[in-house]
RNA sequence: GGGUUCGUAGCUCAGUUGGUCAGAGCGUUGCGCUCACAUCGCAGAGGUCACAGGUUCAAGUCCUGUCGAACCCA
């Protein structure tokens, strides 16, 4: 599997991926079964459009599936991660439309079944790309288990529900004002329409009182509608126009004769406190027309273009035409008080981008209240937990204010109404099997929302209605990961459907990912053209660097700003990772690494246990920042433990036994480096799981232990051993890098040659700690002779570094610039004493010394004292200088 | 109008329950191709934590208000 050719110096990551995906599948690692001996880990993918491909946006929420997959694998889960696409009603019946219309043709031409032989062949051709695309990325999915939510099994299930809730009466009929939309010409629910501030006028139409030369005056946003007022409307309680109510006014250019009534919805201080009532084409309009028995004018065909009902000069023009012919022939009439600047919002269609229309219809509804109540409740008590947990507001807010749902579309491609109507009875059937003498009934034309069929992704990709093994064994799931701007659309309604359906919550945890933004903190978008392709980035950098880039930067409950450059943080990273392993493999021929628990403790050096000890905490952290889903964190500690830890400093110190004499001193060094190589790989296996299996792999090859076995994909997940944590000795370790730091700094100030070594005296090496780690400082502080000792005298012209009890001299005979050295050294003693003064202060204060806890008091004696001893080290070795 | 989130180094952001006069990456400055890595190493510069009050022995961290940005709902 490995080939066994010299490790390039630059990782190459186009010759890795696609090798162990293909080893992955073929090993069937990602393949789920029920295994009662085994807890279940179950995702359910929230399935792309099928027409859709990958986005950033895709990775984001991808990946971080793909990490907690799969670690719940190496945890020894039974690890479920069921893949799969959504028919997208809309999105696809547009390509669809748009292909057939440069074929020269139709929907209507071609009929409804040849429509959709047509669609289906869409999808075979195209629906797989973005699958594909997920495999690239490396997503442990189950592809046995693949679903779209147009599936036979999968169509059942949404008709199952309907016939339920049909059933319940949860699911009625109603003529009613929906959001249409002219573009696609379907009716379409809230949730799928946007508001926008538009900048526009209000036009002021002055209607005349039948038999009078009085008129009134109302103020409207959009004229083309009075063409299908039936009514002129004021508040009861405005004085200005109490003698018009019951009057009746002529409509100008229609001449129909319409009541002037009195609501109190009407806000007197809107225009001229008297509006125009449309009730076929304005909510709150059909709402007063429901109550005053009004006529209900539709003015509009399914397009958005005028009707037979309006007057002959206006019929089929489209709505924008018709505003302008409408004000023009007010005009000339004298009708047009006048006009005003104003700015309103508009609803937008979420998939046509066009304006809405308030539009009468017959329409499908659910009734959501009852739906809604368990699934606040859910929320509510626990049962399903919100990362970030904010989120639980919005979603009260939705449920305590739902509205019936619009669930029937006009479009073909879905999943179509199981309603039939008797053709001479006009008897009304429910079912999912079509009535028995089919041929006298005819079915309802629509179909459903394609989020009445996504709500019930979870169980209907398990096999529901059937009690299938699986629904019994991997429903719930345990996380849910998408995106904010569908917690309604879809999230709120799969907790409602498991609930109605099974009693049973869909998942326990919902994780919110951000939105990817551009550096400018623009959405991605196809129209703006903003968004990068994540396939040639893959070319480019590898999916690892990608994942690993985008994790770094994904703070839970942000937006995260994407650019290039944050990949490239994520290869530079990986590239260093397969160089310290790179040297290590290479660094002892035909040794093998001696297992862990074979190494004497008595062999361990001071390196060895702050690394082991840095190891296990780091391991420790990483668990408890899982249970919190920071993942960026995650990724951060990986990232410091890896490049500081490991190989700044340990990596470093161990070349001088690696390359020395000594056998054991040897053997131990390296095999803690295996060791230590291991447990990065197995942490960063689900941030990056090419690279991480890639070196494993050739790791394998120094192992012993039992635990080269496995490929990484399904090793076991690091165990913190306590034992090996050792805060004494990260201490004195920390002691050790200060000196290290401070020689060097020391060096580089002064300028010091990098290639000339220097010596060293040092003064007041309290416990030895020098004088035991001689070849570590001699190594990486360029220390060349060391003489340590209580009695050391501070030779002239050399430069001091003060670390605690601690006194460095370094003689730079010749290099030394004493000014300069006289600044560093001020500069220095400045810092203290404003931190001495500082704590000084505090331990004067007897408010301080009463409140505060004793151990934090403690604390800033032993900063005083410290902070004091250093000073004055301090400012003796400033005063020898002058 | 209601709600949510955010305002920390030039840029992008960490900073878990208040307790070492604030951290990282990128960028920047200086030095270096030292036998894993220039997709690198070493060192440095750079912040009155938006502003104003308040709570507290102690506030980037909690509360109130102001200003600014984004998003959601009406």
């Amino acid at each position: 599997m490995t080939d066994t050719s010299e490790l390039s110096k630059v990782y190459d990551p186009s010759k890795v991926e696609s090798r162990w995906y293909q080893h992955w599948l073929e090993r069937d690692y990602f393949r789920a079964k029920v295994d009662a001996g085994k807890e279940p880990f179950t995702i359910f993918i929230p399935p792309p459009n099928v027409t859709g491909s990958l986005t950033i946006g895709h990775v984001l929420n991808n990946t971080i599936q793909d990490i907690l997959v799969r670690r719940a694998r190496m945890m020894g889960k039974e690890a479920c991660w069921i893949p799969g696409t959504d028919h997208a009603s809309i999105a696809t019946e547009s390509k669809v439309v748009r292909m057939l219309a440069e074929k020269g043709t139709d929907k209507d031409q071609i009929g409804r079944e040849e429509f959709l032989s047509y669609a289906w062949e869409w999808k075979g051709k195209y629906g797989s790309l973005i699958t594909e695309q997920l495999k690239r990325l490396g997503c442990s999915c189950d592809w046995s288990r693949e679903r779209f939510t147009m599936d036979d099994g999968y169509y059942k299930s949404v008709i199952t529900a309907f016939v339920r809730l049909y059933k319940k009466e949860y699911i009625y009929r109603g003529k009613r004002l929906v959001n249409w939309c002219p573009k696609t010409k379907s009716a379409i629910s809230d949730e799928e329409v946007n508001y926008r501030e538009v900048e526009g006028h209000l036009w002021y139409f002055c209607y005349p009182v039948k038999d009078s030369d009085e008129f009134v005056t109302v103020a409207t946003t959009r004229p083309e509608t009075m063409l299908g007022d039936t009514a002129v409307a004021v508040n009861p309680d405005d004085e200005r126009f109490k003698s018009f109510i019951g009057k009746t006014v002529v409509l100008p250019l229609v001449g129909r004769e319409m009541p002037v009534i009195a609501d109190t919805f009407v806000d007197p201080n809107f225009g001229t406190g008297c509006v125009k009532v449309t009730p076929a084409h304005d909510p709150n309009d059909f709402e007063m027309g429901k109550s005053h028995n009004l006529e209900m004018v539709n003015i509009l065909n399914d397009d958005g273009s005028l009707n037979q009902k309006v007057p002959e000069p206006f019929r089929g023009l489209d709505r924008f035409e018709a505003r302008e012919r409408v004000v023009e022939a007010l005009q000339e009439l004298g009708c047009v008080a006048k006009v005003e600047p104003y700015v309103t919002s508009i609803g937008y269609s979420d998939r046509g981008q066009v304006p809405i229309e308030p539009y009468l219809s017959e329409q499908w509804f659910m009734r959501m209240s009852q739906l809604a109540q368990p699934a606040l409740e859910a929320v509510r008590n626990g049962d399903i937990n919100f990362y970030p947990k904010h989120w639980i507001k919005t979603y009260e807010h939705w449920m305590e204010n739902i509205h019936d749902w619009c669930i029937s579309r006009q479009l073909w491609w879905g999943h179509r109404i199981p309603v039939w109507y008797h053709n001479e009875t006009g008897d009304v059937y429910c079912g999912v099997d079509p009535p028995e003498d089919e041929a006298d009934w005819r079915q309802d034309p629509d179909v459903l929302d394609t989020w009445a069929s996504s709500w019930l992704w979870p169980m209907g990709v398990l096999g529901w209605p059937d009690e299938t093994e699986d629904l019994k064994y991997f429903h719930p799931s345990n996380d849910l990961v998408t995106g904010a701007d569908i917690i309604f659309f879809w999230v709120a309604r799969m907790i409602m459907s498991s609930l109605e359906f099974r009693g049973e919550v869909p998942f326990r945890n919902v994780y919110f990912n951000g939105m990817v933004r551009d550096t400018q903190g623009r959405k991605m978008s196809k129209s703006l053209g903003n968004s990068p392709n994540p396939l040639v980035i893959i070319d480019k950098y590898g999916a690892d660097a990608l994942r690993y880039g985008i994790m770094l930067i994904a703070p839970q409950g942000l937006d995260i700003v994407f650019s290039e450059d944050r990949v490239e943080v994520g290869r530079n990273f990986m590239n260093k990772l397969w160089n310290a392993s790179r040297f290590v493999l290479m660094s002892q021929p035909g040794r093998m690494a001696t297992p862990l628990s074979e190494i004497d403790a008595a062999a361990l050096e001071l390196t060895d246990r702050w690394i082991l000890s840095r190891l296990n905490n780091t391991i420790t952290d990483i668990d408890g920042m899982f249970a919190h889903y920071r993942f960026n964190e995650i990724a951060k500690r990986i990232y410091d433990f890896t490049w500081s830890d490991f190989c700044d400093w340990y990596v470093e110190i161990i070349k001088s036994r690696l390359y020395g004499e000594d056998e054991s001193r040897q053997d131990v060094a390296f095999s803690l480096a295996v060791h230590l190589v291991g447990n990065i790989l197995k942490l960063l296996h689900p941030f990056a799981p090419f690279i991480s299996e890639e070196i494993w792999q050739r790791l394998s090859q120094v192992r012993q232990d039992g635990e080269s076995v496995p490929d990484l994909v399904v090793a076991e997940w690091p165990r913190v051993d306590s034992s090996l944590i050792d805060e004494e000795s990260e201490k004195v370790f920390e002691s050790l890098q200060e000196v290290v730091t401070g020689i060097r700094t020391v060096r580089s100030e002064m300028k010091v040659p990098p290639g000339l070594k220097s010596n060293l005296l040092a003064r007041g090496d309290d416990g030895g700690l020098l004088l035991s780690n001689e070849m570590i400082i001699r190594d990486l502080a360029k220390v060349d002779q060391l003489t340590i000792g209580a009695d050391v005298d501070r030779p002239p012209h050399s430069a001091t570094v003060v670390i605690g009890q601690l006194e460095l001299f370094i003689p730079l005979e010749g290099l030394i610039d004493v000014g300069k050295e006289k600044q560093r050294l001020s500069q220095e003693a400045e810092r203290l004493s404003g931190i001495v003064e500082n704590v000084k202060s505090k331990l004067k204060n007897s408010r301080f010394l009463n409140k505060a806890p004793a151990e934090i008091v403690q604390k800033e004696r032993q900063k005083l004292e410290d902070m004091q001893t250093n000073l004055s080290k301090l400012r003796d070795n400033l005063s020898m200088l002058s």
